[in-house]
DNA sequence: GTGGCTAACTTATACGTATCAGAGGACCGG
DNA sequence: CCGGTCCTCTGATACGTATAAGTTAGCCAC
């Protein structure tokens, strides 16, 4: 009478009158055995029912699980649902299966819930965070695994793949400024966690711990500033709610209603862009003709939407998969890798009404 | 001169004199030594550069992986691209989270490297497929881990969540009946691996091993059999060649080019629709004036097409929780999980030109 | 005949932890 | 003063495997 338990390689040995090395050897180092002892072996298992060596104690004596970790701060979910992410985590995604290797999401700290992190069963992690909690990124460094940022780097100097937000963000303002537009609105993402849809006093020097956000900032300022140093421009910061397009018509509204609105806004994502352009449709104002709107990211959205927005592409597949690609190389041999962008100039764009 | 080697348990124990099992409690079980033993442990634990308790040994002792595992047969980076998908996935993935779990995307074999499904560090699959391919299927079985499907149950019988496919193709079907069509065109999901776009003979008994083709063709036939025996009518059934609107425009070609082309168009998913319907403005065709074209899912872009797309819904977020809440539950408790669907009728449907 | 080499297997060990079964002392009631 | 109980802590063990080191037999060359 069978146990109820799956038979263990022991059992497989025993059975045969062999070591359990050998069946070991069996599995993973066929020369070390005769071709008919291996057969007779394999065949046996099979016969037994052993489902093979058991995955867990395998890792544990190898040291290394064949999984990578990819670690966000939003909900799980976020990577199902965000437009930009889902592109780079199909980048992601798509080098993880070509190497064979599972891709293991982990899921933020909930509360009254363990954190994840010092427990994920991986070989390294790509850390999808702008930027990373420090309580996390201490948790992380303690694993003493290899880690690579997406976006951003874990601590500044170590490698990341990412873009160059500053001169991104500063080629979509330079854009708006060839158009002739000198009264400009920034939607900015938060400055904080939980922070509300607000006027930034500080304008484009803005204080925020966010990496991007504060190099897009830069960006703006470092082509919006010149320009308006001519006399007669006005730059006004708001700061979004969230990521959704209802958080960036939230924020446009005190844009829209100020009694002298600007003649254009740069948001810092399509999604907040699109949510701009839905606020002024709202309200019967014309895109591009009362209002340009640019956007950043290029998601399949943006080309769709009417009228086409003009953004800033950056190649969000291409970025996630270098940064599993760099995580699977040897540690010496990562270093920041920076992705090229550039403006792509659509419908939503155009000179303000003279 | 520190080691380059993270301190084990054991290395902390001896620090401060004493036994590995009463760090093991100062990390696992705070009852078991007093207030101030425990906090000089963690104390020098975290002086010492101690990373906590080794994950894998971790994992080995206790048997537990805490995370779940989601198998499909399509590449990894699919669950991030096709909408439907990603619709599942987004309920499949809060569930995890708010569970602390993780979500292992085990990726499917790819010539030259082994199958990771029976090496998959994972408490429970979720199988994603339909049909899981046989070999998986065994190596699945040999794991001896629960497992749930996701529209379709991996083996007859066993616990899955999915919906009625053949009612809700029938309501489909049904509702082009109701407004007069009799000449219907079928556009089927691809029959076997690999097949290509083509006219399928054998119409709505078309032979397939794919669970929910078979339901639907099964369903439609439900609903168009009884209306064309009165006369006039004909169904043809094309299969498509893969899942994309590009596939779903292919496969209306054959049915357009036709002396008598069909009123009305079924197609397996919103996509092939849009393809189909896109097929149909680069002829010239009206939609819903001159064809009917109706899909399947209710994804995002049917609402927002242009006509905006008559559709069955189904409960897609829900479908992915669902699977996952169940894997978490007993397993005496888990059974098959049918959710409810609905017609959606909008403007891509009307009654054939008279 | 002997030394050495290879093939084919076995023995022994370690991976790092969690937990069971105690040991020892303190404390309490009687 | 004694038995019992609780609180803390320790010692020992097992989880299932991969692999280094060792053993034996066979074979060949010299």
């Amino acid at each position: 009478m069978p146990s109820d338990q799956p038979p263990r390689m022991r059992d497989v040995a025993r059975a045969l009158g062999v070591s359990q090395a050998t069946v070991s050897n069996a599995f993973n180092r066929p020369d070390q055995l005769s071709r008919e002892l291996r057969d007779r072996i394999l065949t046996a298992a099979r016969d037994l029912g052993y489902p093979g060596p058991d995955p867990i104690a395998n890792t544990f004596r190898r040291g290394r699980t064949g999984a990578i970790g990819l670690i966000i701060h939003e909900p799980l979910q976020y990577l199902f649902e965000d437009p930009a992410a889902r592109l780079t985590m199909a980048g992601v995604a798509r080098v993880c299966g070509e190497h064979g290797s599972s891709l293991v999401l982990v899921p933020r700290a909930e509360p009254g819930l363990p954190d994840v992190v010092p427990t994920a069963l991986v070989d390294g992690f790509v850390a999808f965070c702008d930027p990373l909690e420090p309580e996390r990124r201490e948790l992380l460094r303690a694993r003493r695994l290899p880690v690579v940022g997406l976006d951003a780097p874990v601590t500044p100097g170590e490698p990341y793949v990412g873009i160059d937000d500053r001169a991104a963000a500063r080629a979509a303002a330079a854009h708006l400024v060839a158009l002739g537009h000198r009264r400009i609105g920034v939607i900015s993402f938060a400055l904080a966690r939980d922070s509300e849809t607000t006027v930034v006093p500080a304008g484009l020097d803005a204080p925020t711990g966010y990496v991007a956000n504060r190099a897009r900032l830069d960006g703006y300022r470092d082509a919006l500033g010149p320009a308006l140093d001519d006399g007669g421009g006005r730059i006004v910061v708001v700061a979004a709610r969230g990521v959704e397009e209802a958080d960036g018509a939230a924020a446009a509204v005190p844009l829209l209603d100020h009694a002298e609105p600007p003649t254009a806004i740069l948001a810092m994502s399509d999604r907040l862009a699109l949510g701009v352009i839905a606020e002024a449709t709202r309200r019967g104002i014309d895109v591009p003709g009362d209002l340009s709107v640019v956007g950043f990211d290029d998601v399949p959205a943006a080309s769709a939407a009417d009228p086409a927005l003009t953004t800033v592409r950056q190649p969000h597949d291409r970025k996630g998969a270098e940064a599993v690609r760099m995580l699977l190389r040897p540690a010496s041999t990562r270093q920041a890798l920076i992705l090229p962008t550039e403006v792509v100039v659509r419908a939503s764009t155009a000179p303000p009404r003279t």
